[in-house]
DNA sequence: ATAAAAATAGTACAATTGTACTAGGCCACC
DNA sequence: GGTGGCCTAGTACAATTGTACTATTTTTAT
């Protein structure tokens, strides 16, 4: 029976190291190396590729996003597998596309990581509740005729710079005092935000952002 | 040497799990126990008290804040300690006052975990970076004579109630027609809550709700 | 080299949120 | 039997956000 290793990025030292406790732990997992980032993690896997990568989507430095589609480009060999706190679906359809090949909220049982690790490896994709329901919701939407939830959920670097500064409850103004932009143009990058993102309000965004580990 | 008994409370299944291996790997660590949420720790204690409860401060069910509310009104000689995300000093010094004993940030290393187990048994409160922190700002805002930052961050049950909503992206209109209020009641208790938690905007709210738990 | 995407900036108006007050009823606690 | 906290509701106005467009320049990718 082969053996596999394993590597795991999030930014919660004490997370971490208490799931490279956990990892070490199953039968059938060899070695287990961690980072703090995405960065990091890239860094990790340019000399040495694991099998499978865990990815918590919510990460200040690089974000899971981003990571991933990095490593995708790179490294399309190492399976991986992200990991959120919320079921923010929005993103995760997203990812989907993108070729991520787990999902997994983070409070599923250590069994069903376990599972999911050997299921990436050997079927390429691991199935769950949180993906059904995401696939399910987005094939209802195209039916019924209403726009998809989202565009893209994918946020340029203006964009993101822009949303830290909402979320640091500076006002339009502010932020264009800031940045030195018109105050028309954070408008314009907020709505187009909103748009990207599919809601219709600061609460939205900021929720978004959050959920995005774009903040915090 | 005396060893110890820890609980754990956090709604995070895969972190709770790993927490409770990391914690059976220390050293003076005899007996460790974990629940999901507030409510269940409690009902755990109810039968049998541990040395040390470690208490994550963002849950759904109970959130952290109230759960050691009632421990410490039930069980004094339970020794509390705070898991955080965010630093949300706001919550912290209110916490201090109704005794809690540590704060830890969730991106601490595990060694500090231990040590902060010890301390608070054995000198009664664990002192850190983030607890000199915010003792130091609630400090030279009393002198600089400006207001702290908060009064009181407990909110009231219709105030989370209307919180939540709010996070929902309601508009204050809907969400007088949900709890059959008028606007304007729904309005006074959004700036009661901006009051007490010292923010001034829809931002500031949502991202006080993410800190404390209230949502998600 | 050219098309697409991103960033910039604008106008004009509607809707919502934020500020600053007053005020009555209810309930619990001392 | 008063005091204070909480919930309710109000008025009136200021500030900010949200909608709906058009348009030019810069950057990026094929």
């Amino acid at each position: 029976m082969k053996k596999y290793k394993v590597y795991i990025a999030d930014d919660h030292t004490l997370f971490r190291k208490a799931m490279v406790n956990l990892l070490r732990s199953f039968h059938r997992v060899l070695e287990v190396k961690d980072a703090e980032n995405g960065k990091e993690l890239l860094t990790l896997i340019k000399y040495e590729q694991p099998d499978v990568a865990i990815v918590d989507l919510q990460m200040p430095v690089m974000d899971g996003a981003e990571t991933c589609e990095q490593l995708i480009k790179k490294h399309p060999e190492v399976k991986i597998i992200i990991l959120t706190m919320h079921d923010s679906n929005k993103y995760i359809l997203h990812m989907m596309e993108m070729g991520v090949h787990a999902f997994l909220l983070k409070n599923t049982e250590p069994d069903e990581l376990e599972k999911a690790i050997y299921a990436v490896i050997e079927k390429d994709f691991y199935h769950n509740d949180l993906v059904a329901a995401v696939l399910r919701k987005n094939v209802t939407e195209r039916k019924s005729g209403q726009r998809p939830q989202f565009r893209s959920a994918e946020l340029t670097e203006r964009e993101k710079e822009i949303l830290v500064l909402i979320c640091r409850e500076l006002t339009i103004r502010e932020i264009g005092q800031k940045l030195s932009l018109s105050e028309n143009t954070v408008r314009n990058h907020r709505v187009n935000m909103m748009d990207k993102i599919g809601v219709n309000n600061t609460v939205g965004l900021v929720k978004f952002a959050y959920e995005a580990g774009i903040v915090s």
